[in-house]
DNA sequence: CAAAAAGTGGGAAAAAGTGGGAGCTTTTGG
DNA sequence: CCAAAAGCTCCCACTTTTTCCCACTTTTTG
């Protein structure tokens, strides 16, 4: 599976129109169609990305939850809440619809942000005081998240 | 893996170029292929640069960390803010973008200083100053870093 | 000292980014 | 159920930025 790679700044314009950087509209190209899914994010105020077929695998697994089960389902609804369908314009541009634009607090200045299969959509302010936590909290967060790993696997 | 070795000094014109020392753009041919990844860094208001291959393998361990763990989905954030895809023109310059030099603050001298498999690009004030105040911890640094790893290990 | 390599600077073409109008669709309110 | 308003799409045209290339100066090397 491709990713993509790679940190924006971009602005929307007074119809809510989002310039993506054309550096990602040729990554996009790799994802083969031109349809993406976009959504509310789960833990942040920020939107989600994903290119259809992503979407598709994704959406496979939670259809592999049982829905008899009442937790499963409401995650489910709630999961799929405010997706949409969205194909950027012969400029490389996204409508972003405004309960989507609402939710997410997008002003004009935005950041866009990608690592792996989906990319997030931030306003620029709300995205750098997020990113501006502490020096301690990072590192405790790093060794949570990356103490496991191991680095000195074979090199191919 | 090859290892960058060396610090430098070098400057970037009017047009945000950076001139790197032809030496470093040797080295960076023995990496393979042009392209590399410029960042910000985490803890220091310097720029991180990654030979893409290098990057890419940091970036498979990342993607296999579960996103519906909010921990992880806010480490690849934090860790993957500021990333672009650079690559040197002819002349051996790297374009250096807007929101990165302000990042890094940078000016017109530059410093450039390896560490392992990437390399660290720093104002030149900033990088005096950073290494004038941590000369007195750094013999305390040392022994807390070293102190415990065995130098009498095999040859490959 | 001459020749080659490294470092600088700038101009022109191409690409990226921006803005707005016209026509169609959907929503809203009476 | 109709009319007005708002929203969305698709286009086209203009401005700004970036990229690529070439040429010149400075430094290094034999």
């Amino acid at each position: 599976m491709k990713n993509f790679i790679g940190t924006y700044e971009c602005r929307i314009d007074d119809k809510g129109r989002l310039k993506l950087p054309s550096s990602l509209v040729k990554q996009m190209g790799d994802f083969g169609g031109d349809s993406f899914v976009i959504k509310r994010a789960v833990f942040q105020p920020c939107l989600e990305v994903y290119p259809m077929k992503g979407w598709e695998q994704l959406m496979n697994k939670l259809n592999g939850l049982n829905r008899f089960i009442k937790k499963n389902a409401d995650f489910i609804r709630m999961f799929t809440a405010g997706v949409k369908i969205v194909e950027p314009d012969n400029a490389g541009r996204l409508q972003i619809s405004k309960d989507l634009t609402q939710f997410a607090n997008l002003r004009k200045e935005i950041v866009i942000t990608s690592a792996g299969e989906l990319f997030e959509i931030w306003d620029k302010e709300a995205y750098e005081k997020v990113i501006a936590t502490s020096e301690e909290e990072f590192e405790k967060l790093a060794e949570e998240v990356m103490g496991d790993i191991n680095f000195e696997e074979e090199e191919q």
